[in-house]
DNA sequence: AATGAATGAGGATTCATTCAT
DNA sequence: CATGAATGAATCCTCATTCAT
């Protein structure tokens, strides 16, 4: 159908690509141009600044990314919200990988602007409250909730990278890991 | 004993903290040189480049990670040698936060040479190696070796990281911790 | 009569606006086109360069005073003549305060051509003409004519100035300023 | 003595001629730095930007003419006072033609900073001021001081640019043009 | 060894000009 | 004839590296 890619979406997406293989900071603007097809003018077009242009590529998808993590929960038990979260990040992370590698792998500290923070802050504090809505249920061991969520969030980064270096994760070891890291949560 | 601190080592301090708050492709070497009290010109005097540099201070703080990961663990059941390399972790991550930020939390490909890939190398295996012994002795769940360290050692990263952006985390929470990803591997 | 400016016109007058605020090499073409509320294409469909726009501004302006100046002056006095060239100079300073300011309050050097040039040549000579046959006549004191047209011609440029600055100038107070600068002319 | 010119002097000269002959907007940065005879990346020591380089040098000059404007004239006849100006401004012009040039026959607006502008205006009201003085004492004619200043100031930039245009004016022209220009402010 | 001003290649950004629609 | 997105050479500026002191 809508065959025809916009210059602006072939640009964001080239920049994801060469962000994430360089960093932000280790890119070169004709490098991203060439990645798109594009001359470097026409970035400026589109962009005001390479600045821009990264916080577009990281409010893009950390945006998507936290729209699917905001779902509404109501009646769930926290079990199941965690089994949904972690499916979310499943299917982010494994639709598009990239993009996951860009968010999660590296530090965007230096240039990202209020825009960008306030998304960051924002998925932030939806795991912390899931946790602590399982905690005021019992469904949740007792802890600092930012602590269980950096524990819990760290492992699914690391089987992600795992999956993004090269080494085959099938779906049946994102459940494994999912019931293992519950586990980990959960009231013992 | 070291009743003077080198201008090498300075240097290495400086880049070191430097390269965690603005990553490497991101800091200039006047700031380091600023940072250590000293010239530019005499950077280059104890490092040939900023590459060089970058690479001094990833084999010092990589190489002494895995110094202390590696332990003659012979006789030692896996969830002791567990125990073991979580406390070096953990002990690694408190004294030298900075370094473990820089090690860990960004991306170094793109200035890294050989010995520092053969370091990396070298630690991903530790973890891959305990984790085999593991499961050859029925204590650790079957999967991809690889992919358990992941898990476990992302799980680590995500703890340490939320200690780094300044939550408190303390002794009998690395502990609880500790459990916990010991449950997330062991069989069960 | 004049019921459609037509695009060329609008471009002119768009030019001499902008090239008048940021001088020439200040202005960027795309904010002539958009004050002359065109496309940019369309500026070089009516001028094959921005320069050759920069010289149809200036010989637009240019040659307007110069036919204005050229009047035949058979038979008049000198004074006559000087009073007729203040009385030209003041109206057109006057109706077209921003030409006035483009072609006197700034440097053309750089971007004119020869026709442009000539223009300028020929509107410089016809002042020291002036006095020169003011001091034939004894009308008008000794002196090179070049600087005598400089010194009169510097003093009316001021008071435009002053004029194009905000200041409010009578016709009584120009008509001041030229008995006053055929003073400084005349002979003593 | 001080024969050695420091880089910051060779730049300060270099971009006043360079600005002098291509304005402001006209002139490249390689310029000022080859006739300056110092590679790019030194002026960016010495300046911040181009338009920090701009602003010096207009400060550096237009602060000369200042100061040198300003002499206490505690006692002294207007007439008096308008002899000496006239003076500093005519040894001003003879020994700095370029500085006088680049000051007086092109438009700064659009990259003087505060600190410049403020110069400007502090000038402009010296003259101001000493015709007002005049006026009181009924040494000047009526009128708008600003007025009587823009023509008198106005006629001195005629010929101090006819002397830069390759014109040769004596001392003695700068004499008589001194007293024709009084003629033209004093009481009638 | 240390210094830091100078260098200039490289990277970010601008803008005159073109051309497909 | 008009449009304005695209182009890429030209321009501003940065920063790793050198070298005279």
């Amino acid at each position: 159908m809508d065959r025809k890619v916009t210059t602006r979406e072939a640009l964001l997406e080239a920049a994801l690509s060469v962000f994430t293989e360089h960093t932000y900071a280790g890119s070169i603007v004709p490098m991203v141009a060439e990645r798109a097809g594009v001359a470097v003018g026409t970035m400026y077009r589109h962009f005001p600044s390479k600045q821009a242009l990264g916080n577009a590529v990281y409010q893009q998808w950390k945006g998507l990314l936290l729209d699917r993590l905001r779902v509404p929960a109501e009646g769930m038990s926290t079990r199941a919200e965690f089994a949904h979260v972690w499916a979310v990040l499943r299917d982010f992370a494994t639709e598009h990988p990239e993009a996951f590698a860009f968010l999660e792998y590296q530090q965007h500290a230096g240039y990202l602007d209020d825009d960008s923070e306030k998304l960051t802050d924002l998925t932030n504090r939806l795991g912390a409250e899931l946790v602590a809505r399982g905690q005021e249920r019992g469904e949740v061991r007792a802890g600092d909730p930012n602590l269980l969520v950096a524990l819990a969030y760290g492992a699914f980064i690391g089987l992600a990278k795992a999956a993004w270096s090269g080494l085959p994760v099938t779906a049946a070891e994102f459940d494994a890991a999912e019931a293992a890291v519950w586990d980990l949560l959960r009231r013992s």
